[in-house]
DNA sequence: ACCGCCGGGTGCC
DNA sequence: ACCGCCGGGTGCC
């Protein structure tokens, strides 16, 4: 079975195909030149954007250069026939001015029409009715891509080879993509630095690299790739647009290393090392002596400001906005020796305590020159403005180079929340104990929202939906009001939705250097990029158009030179390194050894009986589905006849409840918003790692529809708002509406009632005696041994709590249902190595992110597996990584005879398909639908 | 001349 | 705009 039910056209996930067909191409003018300022050259590609406001024609179309600027309109005549193609999107249109550099009133432009192959017919009808008619492409030069892609000489920095035009098939598209990262021999990506001071842990040969690589790319202005220099311009190779400004590229860019390289440590190492022009950043070094002393007094002078929480002491009031991560490992783990490391620090208000002004220990190394960029605008601080002069004074007057240029501080970390706490950890980890870093953790419904105090941290940590909520709120987000230094977004392909909230809140944030951290750089396309791209602020490609003319539709459509383009653009702006990267000669990463066991598990007679029954009963109900061909209309019914099976496997007492009655439609809308509800939660809790089919993330706020689709409800809103008047499923193209989608009830804690439940009346199951024994057979053999015990049921999981009581194993848990701060606590736990700390962690499956690290352990056993085997992976990856040093083995416990076995066969499949992954074009409905099918018919052997 | 022609004023949408 | 268009001035040869 698929991950996610999810079939091609989902809105906001139209792929590439989508970019249209060309219609043909018309010569027009653009007039009115006097009157703007917008220049272009001979062969330029300008934008032609509707403006239905404009007083004396409700038809203009304006006429914009690649810098925005407005060059002239359309003729009215023309723009009469365009507005209503450009108002319905029955097609776009893109423009190329041929020549006219010189013109002081009107210029030809040469324009091309692109579009579904269905409008075609209206697009031209409408044409007619105007007078004009498309032309053929022309030959060779323009038709939309720009005039000199073809002939080669578009300059050094880009160099493609010369292919001959023909499209590529797939399978070349898809080994052409493998190329975009293999050049790693550039230079500028070998050398090696070294942290700077505050960095308490030695880096890896690679991850040296990759700090030299981001300190270069932060500190020299070099010209941004597809730009050169001609005749006292800057000229864009792509778009022919040229200016006298000097164009920047990005001081930053993309970190795509695999998981488990080190992107956190390496970006720490960042943060601490290249301050501005190579100097560290000033943080404050401590002696013991007066680390003591700061800690203990509440001086206005302290670096903390009286607001630091060195001694571990939960502090005093107006401060509960970060109460969450106060309790922190760090700082009320028992089971951890206090470090005196990064410390977070809270504010009780803004400026309401110490002066602004007074940042002693910063001083020290502050200023010389930098980036152009002015100081503090008053307006973003309008209450403060008064004290931020004050501060940029002193400041100066110390500062060790005469320059009165304010340099932001903070860096902004946005992270999913599963790897927020990871941030803190390997914060603690890794920053040197001498060193003090203020580290502000902006989440929590009382964070504080003072820009100010945010602008004078080191370092804030957030999350993506902290971003996307304050990016709606009345006075404007706090983050937005900050020009930060730096602005990270790891697992930075979260925002690859253009149309999500948190994709529209990263853009607008402020500050030059900007990077992205991921380990998938590109998922399933070239679209996927822009909002990456557009991120980066990459001139020209933050605008779409020019994104979509000049890569993404000349890529797609396989035109000569067009993947050319994009590795070249990737190559100057990302480095990533795999698993099996090199660095000099060596792997980059020497990992233990891993090994995979398959361990068969008998049921016993008395289970086998349910197991068959249950069995019987479901294949029936499957098989009429399949004769009636309403598989997948029942999809979350077939879901929950699997479901039972895989938790029979584990435990009879896993599925009580049940009896989702495979209904008839006529039903009161109680009973139907009922039924809608426990199909959600089956979706939900099968474990099944459904996405939502919108933005393709994991389900965040999950509502389900009438015709039984789950979707994230801010995304489900977003088609719906889109779609007016009548919205259609994305997944069924049924009707959609916003009345009829229920929402799943607030999670009930299933876990205590499970838990009670066991306490009374727990018996064993085979699969539990199968781990037990393993487990007391380890314990024996290596008592210091630790184990992951992972299940994707966590009421499986509670019932495993019992035996290890039993027998005395100490234990600790992770699962989704727990809070931040418990999470935290048990993997601090687990991974201490005190006399005592627990040797088990019961894990679910999906707990955590990538950044979860578990690497006391050194065996896994997996209870039950996975639909898709790359979680499995993942799962293994927490413990199989940097930092492991024994071997790891995993144990798969799969009972014989049942959905399992069926289970592993369809992930061997994946696996094979995934070999050939990169998918340039999504598998149409159908066939996805068939796969579907024919995996539900495998695993319950009909 | 209810025309033609001339030449100045003027000019996007 | 070294155009087109507008509208006032003008009017045999």
């Amino acid at each position: 079975m698929a991950d996610t039910p999810s079939v091609g056209d989902a809105p906001g996930a139209e792929d590439d195909t989508d970019l249209g067909v060309l219609y043909g191409t018309l010569r027009g003018s653009v007039v009115g030149l006097r009157y703007y300022t917008g220049i272009v050259n001979n062969n330029e590609m300008v934008a032609l954007q509707r403006e239905p406001n404009n007083p004396y024609d409700k038809n203009a179309v304006k006429v914009n250069n690649v810098n925005g600027d407005q060059v002239g309109h359309i003729k009215k005549e023309l723009a009469a026939a365009l507005a209503g193609i450009m108002d319905n999107k029955l097609a776009l249109v893109e423009g190329v001015v041929p020549y006219g550099a010189k013109n002081v009133f009107t210029m030809p432009v040469q324009m091309s029409f692109w579009g579904k192959e269905e409008n075609k017919e209206a697009v031209l009808d409408q044409l007619k009715r105007h007078g004009f008619k498309l032309a053929p492409p022309l030959k060779g030069s323009e038709c939309g891509f720009g005039s000199k892609w073809i002939s080669g000489k578009a300059g050094p920095s880009y160099r493609a080879p010369f292919h001959a035009p023909v499209q590529l098939t797939p399978e070349q598209l898809i080994s052409e993509f493998d190329k975009l990262f293999e050049d790693l021999k550039e230079d500028d990506k070998t050398r090696e630095m070294e942290g700077a001071e505050a960095l308490g842990t030695l880096l890896l040969p690679h991850q040296k690299q990759a700090l030299a690589w981001m300190v270069s790319r932060e500190n020299r202005n070099n010209l941004p790739p597809f730009w050169e220099e001609r005749g006292g311009f800057y000229y864009n190779t792509l778009t022919n647009f040229a200016e006298k400004m000097r164009p920047q590229d990005v001081p930053g860019g993309i970190l795509a290393d695999d998981m488990g390289l080190g992107k956190t440590l390496t970006t720490i190492a960042l943060i601490l090392t290249n301050f501005q022009d190579g100097k560290p950043l000033p943080v404050g070094k401590i002696t013991s002596e007066r680390f003591r002393q700061e800690s203990g007094t509440n001086s206005t002078s302290n670096v903390g400001r009286g607001l630091c929480e060195d001694s571990g002491k939960v502090m005093g009031p107006g401060a509960s906005g970060i109460k969450k991560f106060d309790t922190t490992p760090l700082k009320t783990s028992s089971c951890l020796p206090k470090r005196g490391k990064a410390k977070k620090r809270r504010h009780s208000g803004s400026g309401s305590s110490g002066q602004p002004g007074e940042r002693p220990l910063r001083q020290a190394g502050t200023a010389s020159c930098v980036e152009e960029d002015t100081g503090f605008a008053s307006v973003l601080f309008p209450s403060s403005a008064c004290l931020k002069r004050q501060t940029k004074r002193k400041v100066t007057a110390t500062a060790e180079n005469n320059c009165s240029v304010d340099v932001p501080r903070a860096t902004l970390i946005v992270c999913p929340l599963s790897v927020l706490s990871n941030w803190i950890d390997q914060f603690n980890q890794h920053v040197h104990r001498d060193f003090h870093v203020n580290i502000y953790v902006y989440y929590g419904s009382d964070r504080n929202k003072d820009p100010s105090v945010l602008a004078e941290q080191d370092v804030v940590l957030t999350t993506y939906s902290i971003l996307a909520t304050d990016y709606g709120i009345r006075d404007g987000s706090p983050l937005h009001k900050v020009r930060w230094l730096r602005i990270v977004l790891d697992e930075g392909h979260t925002i690859r939705n253009p149309g999500a909230q948190q994709t529209r809140a990263a853009l607008s944030l402020e500050g030059r250097r900007r990077w992205v951290l991921t380990g998938t750089p590109i998922q399933n396309s070239v679209k996927d990029l822009w909002s990456l791209i557009s991120f980066l602020k990459l001139k020209p490609f933050s605008d779409q158009e020019w994104w979509r003319r000049t890569i993404q539709r000349p890529v797609v459509l396989g035109a000569p030179g067009g993947l050319g383009r994009l590795q070249c653009l990737i190559r100057s702006i990302t480095l990533r390194r795999t698993k099996t990267s090199k660095v000099k000669g060596k792997p980059v990463l020497e990992l233990p050894e891993r090994k995979v066991l398959i361990q068969h598990v008998t049921l016993t007679e008395e289970e086998r009986r349910i197991y068959e029954s249950v069995k019987k009963e479901g294949k029936a109900a499957v098989s009429r589905f399949l004769s009636e061909g309403t598989v997948l209309a029942h999809y979350a019914d077939v879901l929950g006849v699997l479901l039972r099976l895989r938790q029979l496997c584990c435990h009879p007492r896993l599925c009580i409840d049940t009896a989702s009655g495979l209904s008839a439609d006529n039903k009161t809308p109680e009973e139907l918003r009922e039924t809608l509800v426990s199909k959600m939660k089956l979706v939900l809790s099968s474990g099944s790692d459904e996405e939502c089919a919108v933005c393709l993330e994991s389900l965040t706020c999950p509502v389900i529809t009438r015709c039984a689709h789950v979707f994230c409800k801010p995304c489900i809103f977003e088609v719906i708002r889109g779609e007016q008047p009548k919205a259609k499923c994305p997944l069924c193209r049924n009707e959609l509406r916003a009345e009829d989608l229920v929402q799943c009830p607030q999670e009930e804690e299933t876990d205590p009632s499970d838990g009670k439940k066991s306490d009374q009346e727990w018996t064993p199951s085979s699969k539990i005696n199968a781990l037990m024994h393993a487990l007391i057979e380890l314990q024996r053999d290596d008592p210091t041994a630790k184990c992951l015990v992972v299940s994707q049921f966590t009421a499986f999981l509670s019932l495993i709590e019992n035996p290890l009581k039993e027998s005395g194993i100490a234990f600790t848990r992770l699962d989704g249902s727990m809070a931040q701060k418990k999470r935290a606590e048990a993997v601090q736990c687990f991974q201490s190595s005190r006399a005592g700390s627990p040797t088990v962690m019961l894990l679910s499956l999906k707990a955590g992110g990538v950044g979860l690290n578990l690497t006391a352990a050194s065996r896994v056993f997996l209870m039950d597996p996975a639909w898709n085997p790359a979680a499995e992976e993942q799962c293994f990856d927490r413990c199989h990584r940097l930092g492991q040093n024994r071997g790891v083995v995993i144990t798969k416990f799969i009972v014989k005879d049942s959905v399992e076995e069926n289970m592993l066969r369809i992930q061997n499949k994946k696996r094979e398909l995934a070999a050939g992954a990169f998918a340039t074009t999504k598998p149409s409905a159908k066939e996805v639908k068939q796969t579907k099918i024919n995996e539900i018919k495998a695993l319950i052997d009909v």
